[in-house]
DNA sequence: AAAATAGTGTCTATGAGACACTATAGT
DNA sequence: ACTATAGTGTCTCATAGACACTATTTT
């Protein structure tokens, strides 16, 4: 999805119009990029967020953002304010949804361009500092994928005040993910290098809410050709150890009659 | 999802910054909407083009767009440029997806959000102007969900040039129709009033550019709940007329055990 | 009567859930 | 030996597709 197919020859004429156009003939407006940084340890979905310093809403609890520079493409922003903010590369990242209500920004009229991205929990350690950046516990007052503002909270029942908008943004988050749980391989993106089934069962549930049958989950995902057993098994259980497994990047296909 | 939160009181201190903020100390850029109006007849799917009259690209097709006001919201801006550029009001209008690389007006940093719009072809009658505005024929060159460019065309064989990243836009238009097909009432959006079992699965096979089963079909949209018998039937067929459904907004639920 | 599609009943293949059973680690 | 979980095999149920058959309209 990229627009760069204006390589081409421009006659004189088009190319007379663009050398005297004026950009402040239109109102303009500022961008910015927020992104919700998921990640699900413990059987709850958590996301990054930063305290804010200044006002507006100084004091609540923000998304990581920033305004969207002039040369830069949208993905090259979030993968900047993820990298600045949160020093998290090479993740997975998706644009999520704009948010452009008049008020939802007291100062000007600023459209923010939602992204979301998964990490694994592991990647996230020691990037908390306690009152400026917190890895809070989301709290989705909706089953399945309804919709709806989403909260968040450091200990339970004592839910942080969310700056703007992001409420409805960590909403959105939560009801894309869920919708693209069980036909894409989004759980191994919130996961070590290697897993077990039980720990890649324990996401889903976290990121869904509800329990999963075990035994379908193995067999669904074991047939899906995602996953590639390692020879190794975990260390350290009270119990039978499981195995490892990773990412298969090559997904089997079926294709054949 | 409304960002409307600050009807709240605010301290004397935050005030004081909201009135000497200076919105120009930040980069602005301008924001477009751009509607893909998505209709389908004949086993077609089409979408509204609009010549450009002015540079750059001019002669090019492009989707109806404008730019944002200063005091209106996204949805509200796509609604504005469906009613003035189409004359539709009260239709299916959902966002999809923002495209902002640098590169892709010449003119400018603009970054667009684009929404998409189901009709009934019925309401797009007369609308076409010759060279001006068009209905054309969807071109997908990919099946399933797989994603990229889309093209146009009014006659087979003779594809018209898209402006800027159109092609993109339509592209991501027709993934997003095609995924939510079988989980969403959306093809009951590009039909009228009253319709037959068999013009939906008509507009169904139009969408994901594949036949479909007769039987199957059936069963599960009646099962579905969301079509209502009326006890009409077609006329004017030169076979057995079919019953005419409704599309009953009460979805009938099963939650009992 | 012929043509064409609407609509129904039934069989089969597939996939998820339920459940029983065996296997293997730590304590 | 006991406990807790891993992992396997089998049964059932729901749903989609396939297919045969009947029904009803126009020409």
């Amino acid at each position: 999805m990229d627009g760069n197919r204006h390589g081409k020859a421009r006659g004189d004429e088009e190319r007379a119009f663009l050398e005297s156009y004026d950009p402040s003939a239109f109102e303009r407006l500022s961008v910015a990029v927020d992104v919700v940084v998921l990640t699900a340890a413990e059987g709850e979905l958590r996301a990054l967020l930063v305290r804010r310093r200044e006002h507006p809403d100084a004091g609540r609890w923000a998304l990581p953002g920033g305004f969207m520079g002039p040369r830069e493409g949208l993905d090259e922003a979030a993968r900047r304010v993820l990298a600045g903010k949160a020093g998290l590369t090479g993740v997975f990242l998706e644009q999520l949804y704009t948010f452009g209500e008049p008020e939802r920004d007291p100062r000007t009229r600023i459209v923010s361009v939602a992204y979301y991205a998964l990490v694994a929990p592991e990647r996230l350690a020691g990037l908390e500092e306690p009152g400026e950046v917190a890895l809070a516990r989301l709290t989705v007052p909706w089953p399945g994928e309804g919709g709806g503002p989403v909260g968040a909270e450091l200990s339970p029942g004592a839910p942080l005040e969310l700056a703007f908008d992001h409420a409805d943004i960590l909403g959105a988050a939560v009801r894309r993910v869920r919708g693209k749980l069980d036909y894409a391989p989004i759980g191994l993106e919130l996961l070590p290098e290697r897993f077990t089934l039980r720990e890649l069962r324990l996401v889903h549930e976290a990121v869904l809410a509800r329990p999963l049958n075990k035994d379908s989950f193995r067999r669904r995902l074991l047939a899906s050709g995602l996953l590639a057993p390692t020879s190794e098994r975990e260390a350290g259980t009270e119990h039978r150890p499981a195995e490892l497994y990773t990412f298969a990047r090559q997904a089997a296909s079926k294709e054949n009659p």
